[in-house]
DNA sequence: TTTTAGCACTCGAGGTAGTGGAGTGCTAAC
DNA sequence: GTTAGCACTCCACTACCTCGAGTGCTAAAA
């Protein structure tokens, strides 16, 4: 479909631009050096890649710039790994100087080098639970009919609400409830839970326990996990400001307006497959970032993705080092979880 | 120290420019009802004024600003209690239509309604645990060596982290060992029980369980909640942008820049004293806001006070409006923690 | 046929007056 | 003590100009 010299400037524009954010001249091309030919032939090569719809031209006067089908092709034809460099290699290992020893602080600490490496906005969906069986489950009353009840996971995650008694309903009844639902849920994964009761337990609640009726409405709140929608982490939006295309107020707004929507975030971050995720401009479906890219990554434990890191960024963006790092840190991250999850 | 007209005409002043964020002019001054002096005697006064240092003026041909000095002023004797207007009421009315049953739920809701009702940046320091007493410890052994440790506040608080069994310890000896922290500790302020452990447990410790230095690291690690720094909720960034003075992308950026650093909103949030406070511009003694004003006030718990509620927005704010804001809404907030504590 | 040199043309960025208006300080009259 | 009048100041805005980077096209060179 193109020609190796149309590939070969391509690629020189996108690196060019990508750097400097600056409309891209035959001239600057012609002279890097492995391109061979005048600015002349490099003229005509772009005016055929801009009707092909890889480059665009902001005015007459002025050079290229790439346009989103041409990014869509750098990314998957052009891009080479990134090699990375001494300072990379010395930044990382500064940043794992610190110990970790809280999940929360593991993906704190992720997000912010995530940010601080690439000078892009970085965003970290926190580990669902619902895959992670139960381990322990707990109810402390407070006062009145009021109690906290806690699920505890084998991964260590420890999730909480309050819950409200039933009338007339005595603590040790609460008590024995309590206990089979500990025996018989034990093991099971959390989003199974409800189900289990169902199928399994209800008979042998209503023959155990008085009050059936009342108590179902009690074992729906205690195992009520939903209502925590996942957490999202995000750092890094003032980098954003540094980067020329968001120099523009009316810009960073609507950027930040979108970033204070957690539920976009989650929406963003959802995974449509494995592995490094390359969204480009309009590919987001997201009118407010139309020239922003969003490069993510699932992160794992014990091999099971519960979870995703991502990096947003302008269309301009340094793929090759975002991917490279992106990569690295989910792998690195899911490691660093696990081992949280098996102990020390 | 004012004389009558003086004090009404900064007032004047300072209410046009907290609306208009533009000089204001002596003409301008003098057109407002209530003012019965001409231009020419308004610009004698300002001129008194400025020598005073209420006013400051941008350049020789502009009108005049308020300073610092003045916004005191203004804050500590010019102001009146503001009045709520429908659209107020209206607006509070619609933003509590929601169900509100979980503490960071709610937490976030008053920010997010502080933020829209003032147009400023809005923070929350969440409520601190150690002064509630315990209500319930426990410990959620994993696998190995690892293990969950579980506090529970008569507040209905959970505080959870991880822990490691010392080496050699048999589960047993474990479970001993928190039967006898519960026993002694239940009913003790977070931020006594180390002591507590030390004045009263250690010799009961040792004569109970074996392994006794071991096992003083575990109760170390089992009471461990500094950890925990306080949690801080931020809402409307954005809203800043909308602000003129903020529409520089540098100052928006200090200020960004300023609240990933959590440590300085704690600070910034920590209160000096009880009811509403305002710290205008160099007062608050932080150098990349010094043209912003902050006003807080603290929230309590049965009285007790726990957090604190902060707007954050430029010199030029709407005190009047935001001071009867966040007391209300802190009043309000408490309140509601109130019962939710309380159970329903 | 492909590449390159040359040239006229385009267009935006940035610099330089010039103008209008809002506001001031001062003086002199009320 | 207050106000009208007036000269003066300074910013914001506009219009205009120039410069230079970059283009497309044509015709010559390879």
């Amino acid at each position: 479909m193109l020609t190796e010299r149309q590939k070969q400037i391509l690629l020189a524009i996108i690196d060019d631009y990508i750097i400097s954010a600056e409309p891209v001249g035959s001239r600057t091309v012609s002279k890097k050096k492995g391109v061979g030919y005048s600015a002349a032939t490099i003229r005509n090569e772009m005016a055929d890649l801009e009707e092909m719809g890889f480059l665009e031209q902001p005015h007459t006067s002025a050079g290229r710039i790439p346009s989103q089908k041409g990014y869509r092709f750098y990314v998957d034809h052009l891009l080479t790994p990134y090699m990375w460099t001494k300072e990379d290699l010395l930044a990382l290992h500064k940043h794992y100087s610190m110990r970790i020893d809280r999940v929360e602080q593991a993906i704190q600490h992720t997000t912010s080098i995530l940010s601080k490496m690439t000078n892009y906005m970085t965003m970290i969906l926190g580990p669902t639970i619902s895959e992670n069986n139960l381990k322990h489950l707990q109810i402390v009353p407070l006062f009145d009919r009021s109690a906290v009840s806690i699920l505890v996971t084998d991964t260590g995650h420890v999730h909480q609400h309050r819950v409200t008694f039933p009338e007339g309903v005595s603590l040790s009844t609460i008590e024995k409830l309590v206990n089979l639902l500990n025996h018989r849920l034990t093991g099971v994964p959390i989003s199974k839970m409800k189900e289990v009761v169902a199928r399994e337990l209800s008979d042998e609640l209503m023959r155990y326990v008085d009050h059936y009726e009342k108590l179902t409405e009690l074992v729906d709140q205690i195992l009520q996990t939903e209502q925590d929608t996942q957490r999202v982490y995000t750092s890094g939006a003032t980098r954003m400001l540094e980067q020329p295309e968001f120099r523009d107020v009316e810009k960073m707004k609507s950027l930040l307006d979108l970033m204070e929507k957690n539920e976009t975030i989650i929406q963003l971050l959802r995974p449509e497959s494995s592995g490094v995720q390359v969204r480009i401009g309009q590919e987001i479906r997201l009118e407010e970032i139309n020239d922003c890219s969003i490069i993510t990554a699932s992160y794992t434990i014990h091999g099971e993705p519960v979870g995703t890191i991502g990096v947003l960024g302008p269309t301009r963006m340094d793929y090759g080092r975002v991917i490279s790092l992106i990569d690295f840190l989910a792998k690195d991250f899911s490691k660093r979880l696990s081992t949280l999850y098996d102990g020390e």
